[in-house]
DNA sequence: TAACTAACGCAACATAGTTGCGATAGTTTA
DNA sequence: TAAACTATCGCAACTATGTTGCGTTAGTTA
């Protein structure tokens, strides 16, 4: 708990109450956490807007990174130790089961890099998996 | 123009002035269309709805695939011949370009086969690629 | 303790997309 | 060609996701 508060102290926000309870569902949390999950966690006394206002914060300060969903929605997932403030390049893969709808990132492989010829200049390639995470596959 | 006509026939659906149209949108652009591009280039007569249901049974016959594109905002293109009309299986990788938005089929590179060892059971990788366009170099 | 201001909560708004249903208009059949 | 059939359309109403402005609350610093 004293390593919430920390990170949250290293970054310049707030201890509040919610940013705390907010950021240890994160730690807790092995895969990624979705604005429903996280409305179904804290309960109806949090505005909506204050959900969206400490990801954002938590985005730019490096605290959780975007990642991508089922169908578009928003998730996001704790960044690794590796995540600086500013540079924030994750080349590692994301996973989505398409059972519980759930994100992994999958930090073992490499995103392959890609070179193409015809005047694309790439900045970022992105890699995701679709399939059934180890836990849904015995249904 | 004969060509359109078929490909709706053939597969069952109408041929009204809209879905016409729309289908000819399709073969014109070099990339990838938004619905908001959609909007724009039909006009005002005719509603979002009937957009979405043309898209949907669209995508449904095999005659265009979603792509993915920047901010979660749904896209779509054209199919290539290759496509059947179930086995959709689209393997080409995708780019996006940061300066006017657009996502490209790229059909040049294959995909990488991935290998997972975790018990994650792999259905589908999906390539996306981030940068800029060879129309936006010059910027 | 007082001052400063990040974070909060509410209201109102914006945009994307969906559903139900009656009306319109392709398509097929007689 | 006319009648019947039904895919498609257009409208209204609704849901979900996310944003903005603004006054209030509550951490933080002096």
């Amino acid at each position: 708990m004293l390593k919430l508060k920390q990170k949250l102290e290293e970054r310049g926000l707030r201890k509040t109450a919610f940013r705390m309870e907010l950021l240890a569902l994160f730690t807790q949390s092995m895969s990624s956490l979705s604005i429903k999950d996280i409305k179904s966690k804290v309960g109806k006394t949090t505005d909506k807007v204050t959900i969206y206002r400490a990801l954002d914060a938590f985005e730019k300060n490096g605290l959780i990174h975007r990642v991508p969903g089922k169908s578009n929605l928003a998730r996001y997932a704790m960044c690794q130790s590796e995540c600086q403030l500013e540079a924030h390049t994750h080349n590692h893969a994301h996973f989505i089961c398409n059972v519980c709808d759930e994100t992994f990132c999958i930090d073992g492989i490499e995103v392959p890099a890609i070179q193409l010829d015809y005047g694309y200049k790439i900045s970022a390639s992105k890699l995701t998996l679709e399939g059934s995470c180890p836990s849904c596959q015995s249904i």
